[in-house]
DNA sequence: CAACATGTTGTATATTATGCAACATTCAAA
DNA sequence: TTTGAATGTTGCATAATATACAACATGTTG
């Protein structure tokens, strides 16, 4: 079914630029006419996936892909078998709790339960980050072999900050260290001043990875250090690997 | 565009039916052949929008719902604008606060807060509620003239609680009520044991209502009563209403 | 086991999405 | 302001594709 498959890479292209489009943008990466790509984009508006600002008259996500949206945490009961347990999770650590899956070289950020302090590093649910520099990202990747994470990144991982680790050869010797560990560090690679530690865990038949991940500002452990909230989030691991008992935790 | 149309009314047809589509289900009501129905949604899973169980072989929402989902609400800048003082009025009333706009007869939830409380009445975004019976919904309603709102419903309103107010002219007493009160309250018309009241806003530019309401149980305010909480929403409406400018507060 | 649903795939045909062109607007530079 | 280019939309003939029908494999139910 071409036409839509159109569609679907329309809606891929208006994730991946920002949040909205333009007519003869979309034309240009999909290889349209301008006329056939005003149609297409008119046609999802008109179901209520898209709408299209009056003004501007750029294309953006409508209220229909909210409601989609749901419906898909609804049936995804890993994020509701998650959700207590994230916020207590939170609570003990008093930081922003993550929850996200692998999507390509990225993470896709399913759920957030932010700590109880008023400022707190987090994005909504449906933001992607760069796998090689979040924890999350890392966690999920130490699951694959460093045969696929090879063919997974195709060019050199992106600079972030300057911690971030920009070699394939640096992020595999990091990946095996998280092995090991049993999870997954980052310090500073995603942004300046946030330390964030995760751990992965493996449904084996639906074959996907999940990870979950503590983010903290570094000023935030000056006197206690990192260890209480690895201890924390272990502690988390084990019960949650054990509770949802088709999901494996594998790290 | 019609397979465009056709794959919205599938999208469409998902979310009614909360949230999993047979291929049989979907060509009945889509009056397509099977065949063509089982090529529609492929297509749709081949996009990533929906992705279908190997076991039951049902279609659900796809990852790429989320993500779409997540540009609506930056591009929403109303609901980050609102998120901060949610929480401070989630934080203030100790109950969950909730962000809902209109959808035809029902509420479209766009962010719940929650409470500190461990244990909170609340649905995750994306959920539709009856207009009649929640205090969003009536809230909503408000902003309408009665003649709109009697073309809005066909047949009488469903019966969800004994509190339901089952008729169209009960809902427009009580919608009267509301107008003049300058808040909407829900006295367990929507679930039993819970309250809810709400303020409406609207937004002229956008011509579109929208709605924040708290919910709470009725034993959580046996000694104090239901006016500290009014009292907070008042103060958050008025701060609202004024701070975004542009959006008036029209209650 | 039989009768029945269900999801998927192949193929000829008829519907429809497409390319091209024209038009109205908007925007930037002259 | 004027000119020129870019943008979004619509009409139309044609080429592409979505469709109906059928057959098949695989559960499901009586």
């Amino acid at each position: 079914m071409k036409s839509i498959d159109k569609a679907m890479s329309a809606l891929r292209l208006l994730v991946d630029s920002g949040g909205e489009l333009r007519v003869g943008e979309t034309s240009r990466h999909l290889k349209m006419t301008r006329g056939n790509a005003s149609r297409l984009l008119a046609s999802l508006a008109r179901g209520g996936l898209l709408e299209q600002d009056p003004v501007t008259q750029r294309y953006r996500a409508g209220i229909l892909s909210v409601e989609i949206a749901a419906s898909f945490h609804r049936n995804f009961d890993l994020v509701e078998e998650a959700r207590k347990e994230m916020e207590e999770l939170a609570r003990q650590t008093e930081h922003t709790v993550w929850l996200g899956v692998p999507s390509g070289t990225e993470v896709l950020v399913l759920k957030t339960v932010r700590g109880p302090q008023p400022i707190q590093f987090a994005v909504e649910p449906g933001h992607r980050l760069p796998a090689h520099a979040a924890a999350m990202g890392k966690a999920l990747l130490a699951l694959k072999s460093d045969q696929e994470i090879r063919a997974l990144f195709s060019a050199d991982p992106e600079s972030l900050t300057t911690q971030t680790k920009t070699s394939i050869d640096e992020l595999l010797r990091d990946i095996a260290m998280t092995r090991m560990r049993g999870y997954a560090v980052s310090n500073q690679e995603l942004f300046e001043g946030v330390k964030a530690i995760s751990v992965g865990f493996e449904d084996p038949q639906k074959s996907m990875g999940v990870a979950i991940s503590v983010s903290y500002p570094l000023f935030s452990i000056e006197k206690t250090g990192d260890q209480p909230i690895i201890d924390a989030l272990l502690m988390f691991a084990r019960s949650f690997g054990t509770r949802i008992g088709d999901k494996r935790w594998v790290l």
